[in-house]
This record gives C-alpha cells, structure tokens and sequence, in this order.
RNA sequence: GGCCCCAUGGUGUAACUGGUUAACACAUAGCCCUUUCAAGGCUAAGAGUACGGGUUCGAGCCCCGUUGGGGUCACCA
C-alpha cells in the first residue's frame, strides 16, 4: 500500500479505479460488492471511479441491460465519477463503441510480432481441444497460423477468410505480478494460452478490451473478482508488449453459496434487485456486502456507507472466500431501521403502505409517527409494519385463538367493559391514564392487574405480542380504544 | 486433469513487524428486564487455528509436504 500512495504522490496523479460488468442484465450482488470496494477506495483515497460497459459479446446482447444496472446502482446510491450515462474525458464507456481503437491496437501488435492473424475453423480447434485434452493436456492453441507466410497472410486476408487475431504468447521467463490482496503470483508462461484478441466479427475479447481501456483510461488500480486471477497473465504480457505501466491489481475474494461453491442463481437470490424487492435496506445490503472479505477491525459492524469508506483498506481484504450467510444480512437490516430517525421512518413506513392495501392519507402524520417509532425495535422489515402491528392500521377483525385460549378467562368481558367505562368517563389519554385507570379498575375488581392487561391486548389488537400495552393504547386514543373494547367484548363473549 | 488461489467455532471476521488462558459479531441456549413480544443487559455452549513435519526460547502468523475446498482453462465476460 505504502509504495501504491508514493508512486500516486509522484506521478502527482488521483487513484483511478473502474467497475467494469458486462451487462447481464442485472446487477448481481457480487459485483455490487467489487463495485462497493473500487467505490470505497476510490472515496477514501480522494479519487475517481468510473463505469465501464464490457459488451463485446455480441450473441449475449441483452436489451435494456444498461439501464438495470444504472437503476441497481443508483438505488444503492453508488454514484460513479465517469460512464456511459454522464459522459467524461475517457470516453466512449461502451466498449462496443470502441471498436476502431481495440483494432488499432491489435494492429500494432501485430506489426512487433507480439499477435498474429489466425484462420483456423472453429471445427479444427474443437479437434485439437478435444485430441489435447484426451491426452491429458491442457487445452491450448497450437501457434498453426504463426507460421504462416506473409503471402499466404495476405491471400487469406484478401479473399475474406474469416480470421481472428491471437496474442503470441513467447518463451521467457515467468509472467509475475504483485497482487494487493494476494502478494506474488506467478505463472509459467507456457501454461498461458495464445488467447484471441480480436474475434472474426471484429469485436476484441474481454482481454485486449480491458488492457487497453484500463490503459486509455489512466485506471491505476484493478480491483476485480478472484475468478479472472488466472486470466490476468495475459493482461501482463499485453501491458508488456505495449509497453505500458501495470496498474496495481487486487483479486477479491468470491462470494460463496452455503456449499462453498462460487454464489449461483441456483442457490437464491443473486441480483441486487431480488434483495430490493424482498425488503432489505440498501444501507444495510451494502454493509452486510462490505464485511464479506473486508473488516475494519475494532469490532465495527454497523456502519454507513460514511463510516465504510473513512475505515477502508484494501491490504485488509481478506483472502478466503466468504459464504453469503441471510442470517447476518437480516440482522444488520434491522439494525439499521433501529437506528433511523423516525421521520425517515415515517417516509419508509408511508411509501411502503400501498403494497399493504392502505392509504397513508387515511391516518394522521402524527399518528404514523408515533407508530414508527414505537415497532421500530421489532422489525426486521419495513414490511413488518404491518405484519407484526396491523392492528395500528386497522381494528382486528379477528382475534388470535391461541392467545384467547391462554388469556380470555370467562369474567374477561365484564371486566374489560368496566375498563372501558372508566377510560370513557376519564380525564385525559396518555399512557399514564391508560395505565393508572386500568390498575384502578383492576383493584376495584379485586383481581389482578393481569386480568386486565391481557385480555385488553387481545382487544384491541387481536394478537398477543407487540409494544407495552399502554403505549398501544396511547397511540390509539381512547375513542377506538374503547370502541375496541367494546366490540372484543362482545365478539369473544 | 493442467495451472492458480485459499484454509481461524455452524457463518462473517479479529489477533501490531511470531510473545501470556485465540477476541468480536450473527445464529443457538439460559437468565435478567418487561404481567406480552422484541430491543437491551448478563451468561453459556461452540475453534486450540485442516493435517503432518520443520525453523524458533516461543507459531494461527515463517518454511516444506499432505489433504480438502474453490477458481480458471471459449471467437463469454
């Protein structure tokens, strides 16, 4: 880390970091992470991050991709510096709007012997995979048309053989590099393959694209996935034949499913959307996104995405993979509706009540507010409103049979209906009143206070759990207090 | 299979450049608080750091090997 901030000093140059997905479609919450961690690092080190749209692969063109993603990122409320929708000086940020520059490239390349045009069929190398790997060997391509002469070069190029060009990968001594997370990694190069730069359709591969854009684009830091570890060799030598500055790599650790096998749709919910959906605050995704593979230490977990980045470090991303664990993910998410102020609860609680088939319009803002702060502590969701305390939106129309069972006693309806007498007669309607008139009552009953409490729950809220009773009913008010008793009263007699 | 990466309780992580009984959080269990349920507080159980060697006065931290897991080997990214 020291000698990444000296040489920035140096070149008197920002961190320039990149999240660079292809668009699938959706953002999946692995890579919400890998974007997290360049934001993160981006904003604690007074730099820029920007996006980068890798769609080479025209077979995997997905309509409205773009915008999935676009949408998944503001929701999160990362904001990126440059990209394809705010424009910048490095652009294009669509790769498929770079093509003349990757052919360029690929062209010169070519011209220093580091690439070669090759005409193979893709039956011929579906053989010769198949016949290496019967021997054991590792599939790789065998340098055919490296050999070829110029002039047979030229006849195949001007008859418009279908050809790609692939980088020659030559003997030498290992290809290493320093990894921020990793420390040394080095590959022999006779195991890296001649991969294609440029395919027959003239789009270049994920490989020559990022090489050269990251380049173009001054990224001095990659910070990506472990899955492309073993691919960033050839990203070493392509820096290499340029003639080019390496930026400083990082592999992150792999999201994993409970097996341990890398995070798959087939195991639950990959895309950011899916968590969305399902409720989970974005602070609370990004958060529970952040500890898997990263801890600030000091025994910080709960934290904002402020606290996030004046705490993060990149030399302390773990190594291992880190399994995606709900349990964790639905903790933080009721801590961070714990710690919310209730107004910004209230705004939650208001927005969600359409998909609960009520009308914010109908209760009072103040009401509302009293609500949202008294069930904060005992919601995991913003959902939970409603499924653990409808009774604030509406009076039960039914009463919990088990919780009758248990607290609905034969004398129940006389004495709760003395109760409601003397609340009505009363001055008053805080929770002192509620509280004091209904030990007043029990005492004049000469039974416990017990017999009261209980079956005034059920009452009013057809359930047998939720906030102290007297709160309940000071946020209710006496009037449909009392109408509720009222009608439990009846309706369990 | 080749290559590469990884390995601390069930899960996520901590343990300064090797230094006393391996720490925290989630989950689990119990107790306290609350005449409810949560939250909160306290406590418990749970790893001797995958295994085996080595270096060292001393190793979770360093070295070697083994095992296990994962990633990757496309005209996908």
């Amino acid at each position: 880390m020291f000698i990444f901030i000296r040489i920035q000093d140096m070149i008197n140059d920002k961190p320039r970091v990149r999240f660079a997905p292809s668009p699938t479609g959706y953002l999946h919450v692995g890579g919400l992470r890998t974007a997290l961690y360049n934001y993160l690092f981006a904003r604690k080190n007074d730099g820029e991050i920007i996006l980068r749209i890798e769609d080479t692969d025209r077979s995997r063109f997905v309509e409205g991709a773009l915008e999935g993603l676009l949408t998944a990122f503001k929701w999160a409320g990362i904001e990126f510096d440059e990209g394809p929708d705010k424009g910048g000086n490095y652009g294009p940020y669509m790769q498929s709007q770079r093509l003349d520059i990757y052919a360029k490239y690929a062209l010169q390349l070519i011209k220093s012997g580091k690439a070669y045009y090759a005409f193979d069929t893709p039956e011929r190398l579906e053989e010769l995979r198949a016949e290496l790997s019967a021997k054991k060997m590792q599939p790789k391509y065998d340098k055919h048309d490296l050999y070829l002469s110029e002039e047979q070069i030229r006849e195949k190029l001007e008859s418009g053989v279908p050809h790609v060009i692939r980088l020659n990968v030559e003997p030498g001594p290992k290809v290493v590099f320093e990894d921020v997370v990793r420390g040394k990694v080095e590959f022999d190069r006779d195991t890296i393959d001649d991969q294609i730069l440029i395919k027959s359709d003239g789009y270049p591969t994920y490989h020559l694209a990022n090489v050269v854009d990251d380049h173009l684009m001054k990224i001095t830091h990659v910070i990506r996935g472990e899955e492309w570890l073993s691919s960033t060799p050839k990203h070493v030598l392509l820096y290499d034949y340029f003639g080019w500055d390496k930026p400083v790599f990082a592999h992150l650790p792999l999201l994993l499913n409970p097996d341990k096998s890398k995070l798959s749709k087939r195991q639950g919910d990959v895309a950011v959307e899916d968590y969305k959906d399902k409720g989970y605050l974005k602070e609370a995704l990004l958060n529970f996104v952040a500890l898997l593979g990263w801890s600030p230490g000091e025994n910080l977990e709960y934290m904002n995405i402020e606290d996030m980045i004046a705490n993060f470090e990149l030399g302390k991303v773990h190594k291992a993979g880190a399994v995606f664990n709900l349990e964790k993910l639905n903790w933080l998410n009721s801590e961070h509706i714990k710690r919310k102020d209730k107004e910004t609860l209230l705004e939650m609680l208001k927005n969600e009540m359409q998909y609960h088939a009520y009308n914010a319009s109908d209760y009072k803002e103040d009401y509302l507010l009293k609500v949202a702060d008294v069930m904060k502590d005992r919601c995991v969701f913003i959902r939970d409103y409603f499924e653990r305390s409808p009774y604030f939106f509406k009076a039960p129309d039914s009463y919990d049979p088990d919780i009758k069972e248990k607290r609905w006693k034969e004398n129940s309806s006389g004495y709760i209906l003395k109760l409601a007498d003397t609340y009505e007669n009363g001055v008053g309607g805080d929770k002192e009143f509620f509280e004091l008139n209904l030990k007043k009552t029990a005492e004049s009953l000469g039974v416990g206070a017990g017999q009261l409490i209980h079956p005034v729950r059920l009452a009013v809220s057809g359930i047998g759990v939720g906030p102290g009773l007297y709160e309940i009913l000071e946020i209710l008010g006496k009037n449909e207090v009392v109408k509720r008793i009222r009608t439990a009263a009846e309706k369990l007699k």
